[in-house]
DNA sequence: TATTAAAATGCAATCGATTGTATTTTTGCT
DNA sequence: AGCAAAAATACAATCGATTGCATTTTAATA
C-alpha cells in the first residue's frame, strides 16, 4: 500500500523491458511514439512518480541548491531566498533553506549535511561567527560550486555576488556631509564581515574627500540589531560632544535610533539626520522616512542563483573567482534632508 | 577527483567488508570498539562523506520537509519558515522551501516534484488561485503526511495549524465598537481562502453582539496587497456615506489605506480608526502605530513542523485529521484608540 | 585442551533508475 | 523473397549504502 509502483512494475504490466519504460520517461529518440504513449498511459493509471533519489544517484546530480543564510526571517534575507528560489525553479532546481542564526557551530554542522546531499551547489551568506572558513573547504574539495552572496569573506579565488558596500558606504556619508552635517557618527556591525569594512572604508573616503578629520570614537560597533541601534544612541545623546548625523551599517540600527531620537524630543533630521542601509520595506514606513542606501536582496538571490546555476551547467567552477558587484544606490528620505 | 570516497574504499583500504563499515559509521553495536576506531579514522582520512541519496533510496526515508508558501519574503511566511527550519533541523530534517506564487499551476508543479523528491511531510500555505485540493490527492495517495499551516482549506479530514481567525476578526471588530464606531467597514481578502472567511465571520458575529446591522457593501474583497488597501479607501472617501473605521484582513492593506487617509489629511484615528491583522513588525513603526491581531508566523511555522514530524515518527497520519489552533490576540496601538 | 555459546565480521540481495552494449525486430531495397 | 541497414528493444552492470542471514573468530566453560 506504501509501495509506490516503479519503473519494473510498469514494465512487468506490459511485458517488456524496464530500460524502454526509463527511456520512455525520459522521452529517449530510441523508443517508439506508440511504446511512449502506452508507456505514459500505464504509467498514469498505476499512479507512477519516478523516485528522484534513484535517479540522482545514478546520474551523480541532484537539481538541488543548498542555501545558507544567517536568518530567514530578516527581510533582506527572505528577499533574496526568493530571488534565488525563482531562478531556480525556473531552471529545474530546488532549494534546500537553511539558517546558520549567525552560529558558528551551525553553519559547519549544515554545509557538512549538505555535502552529504549530494546538493549540486552552495550558496551562502556567513554568519558574523565565521571568522575562518575551514569548513567551506569541504565543499570545494567536493567540486561542489560556491557562491557567496551578502556576506562574503576576504579570501581569493572565491565567487561573490555582491552589492558595491564601498560606493553604498561613500555616497551615504557624502550625502550628510553635503547636507551640511559634520559631526558625523558610524554604527558599524562586526569588523570582521567584509561588507561592515567596506562600508567603514566607504564612510572614511567620504569624510577624507571633504577634509573632516576621521575621529575612531565615532564608529560604534555592534550587531546592528534595533536595539543596538537605540542603545547606541543613547549612549551618543550623553555624551557632552553633540553629533549632528549617523550612518548606520543597516536600517534595523538606523531604526532602533530615531525611536531614540524621538523619545528625546529631538528632531530629525534637523536635531540629528539619520542614514540607514538596505532599504528594507520598514524605512518608507517610519516618521520620518529614512534615507537609505538600496540593495535589492531579489536582485543580489537572482543574480547569485544565476551565477551558480552557469557553474553547475557548464561542470566547471572558474579557477579565479568571479566577483559580481551590483550596484548602491542612495535613496534621499526625509531623516536626512534638511532644507 | 571528483569520485567521493565511498564505504567501499574505506572497505578495501582497510581489507574489511562495506558492510561492516556502514554499521561502524553508523554506530551500530555489532561492530567492536577497535574496528570502529580504525573505520572511522580512515573515513576521516580520506574525507569520506556519506551519500544520503543512496542512504535514503536504500531506507526509504529522506529526512527532508518539503514547505509551500505563496511567497518567501512575506514577513509572516518567512517567519513561519524559521521556525519550521528550527525544529526541523533540531530534529535532524532538512527542509525544501518553494513559492507558489499564488499560482495554482506552480503549486501543483510544486507538490509533483516533492513528492518526486520523496519528502518524507509537506507543510503547505496554500495560493490564492488553489479553489480545489485535486492535486494534494497525490500527497495523501502516497502516504505523505501533509499539514496545512494559516492558509488552510475546507476539507475534512486534514490536519491544520491555524490561528484564531474567527476570535481575531471578532475581537478587532468589537474593539472597533466600543471606541464608538458604528459604520465599520471590512477589507477581506479572496473569500474562497478559509482564513477570510473566518475573519469575515468574526467581524459579523461582532456586529451582531452589538446590534449592528450588517451591510454587505461594507465588506471590500481585495488581494490585500498594500496598494489594494490604498485604492479601496480612495473608494470609500469618494462615498457620500461616511464611515468612521476600517477593520482589514491584514496589514499590508491597513497601511495602505493610512498611508491614503494621512495623503487625504483625515486623522487617524479621530476621524477614521484602522485595525489590521497579523502584527507585521511595519505596524510597530507606522504612525500611528497600527492597532492589530497578534499571529506569529515563529509559532506557527514551530507548532507545524512538531505535529507533521510526529506524524513522521510514529509512521501514523491521524485518520481525522488535527486542528491546532493558536491564540489570536488583539494589540491595541494608537491608530484605533480614541480618547 | 576440547567444546560451545557468543561476538564479530562477511556475503549478497536490495532500494529504483540509468545507460553502454547486445540482441531482436522492422524497414527498405533489389 | 532475401538481405543489409536501421530502428527498437532487452540485458545487465552500476550508482552507494543498508541489512537479514551465513560464516568466522573470540571467549568462556568444563
Amino acid at each position: 500500500m506504501n509501495n509506490k509502483p516503479t519503473i519494473h512494475d510498469i514494465a512487468k504490466a506490459l511485458n517488456i523491458n524496464s530500460s524502454t519504460v526509463s527511456r520512455a520517461l525520459n522521452d529517449s529518440p530510441r523508443v517508439t511514439l506508440k511504446t511512449k504513449e502506452k508507456i505514459l498511459k500505464k504509467a498514469e493509471e498505476l499512479g507512477y512518480k519516478r523516485n528522484v533519489l534513484a535517479s540522482s544517484l545514478r546520474k551523480n546530480v541532484t537539481n538541488t541548491l543548498g542555501v545558507i543564510v544567517p536568518r530567514i526571517s530578516r527581510h533582506f534575507f527572505s528577499s533574496a531566498i526568493q530571488g534565488i528560489e525563482e531562478t531556480a525553479y525556473l531552471a529545474g532546481y530546488n532549494v534546500i533553506i537553511c539558517q546558520s542564526l549567525e552560529q558558528l557551530e551551525r553553519e559547519q554542522s549544515i554545509v557538512n549535511g549538505l555535502v552529504e546531499k549530494r546538493v549540486d551547489g552552495v550558496l551562502i551568506s556567513i554568519s558574523m561567527e565565521t571568522l575562518n572558513y575551514q569548513h567551506l573547504e569541504i565543499v570545494k574539495n567536493s567540486n561542489i560550486p560556491l557562491v557567496f552572496f551578502d556576506r562574503h569573506c576576504n579570501e581569493a579565488g572565491n565567487s561573490n555576488v555582491l552589492i558595491d558596500d564601498f560606493k553604498g558606504g561613500f555616497d551615504a556619508t557624502e550625502h550628510l556631509i553635503l547636507q551640511g552635517n559634520k559631526n558625523i557618527v558610524h554604527f558599524s556591525g562586526p569588523n570582521e564581515l567584509e561588507i561592515y569594512k567596506n562600508r567603514l572604508a566607504g564612510y572614511k573616503a567620504a569624510l577624507k574627500k571633504h577634509n573632516i578629520a576621521f575621529n575612531p570614537e565615532n564608529v560604534i560597533v555592534t550587531r546592528l540589531m534595533e536595539d543596538d541601534g537605540f542603545k547606541s544612541m543613547q549612549t551618543i545623546l550623553n555624551l557632552k560632544q553633540k553629533i549632528d548625523a549617523v550612518f548606520s551599517a543597516n536600517d534595523m540600527a538606523a531604526i532602533g535610533a530615531i525611536k531614540c531620537i524621538k523619545q528625546s524630543n529631538l528632531k530629525i533630521p534637523d536635531d540629528i539626520a539619520i542614514v540607514g542601509f538596505s532599504n528594507e520595506p520598514i524605512s518608507t514606513v517610519i516618521e520620518p522616512s529614512l534615507t537609505t542606501i538600496d540593495q535589492s536582496g531579489l536582485e543580489i538571490g537572482k543574480t547569485a542563483a544565476a551565477l551558480i546555476l552557469s557553474y553547475i551547467e557548464n561542470k566547471q567552477i572558474p579557477e579565479k573567482g568571479e566577483n559580481i558587484v551590483l550596484k548602491a544606490n542612495l535613496i534621499e528620505r526625509n531623516s536626512s534632508k534638511r532644507n
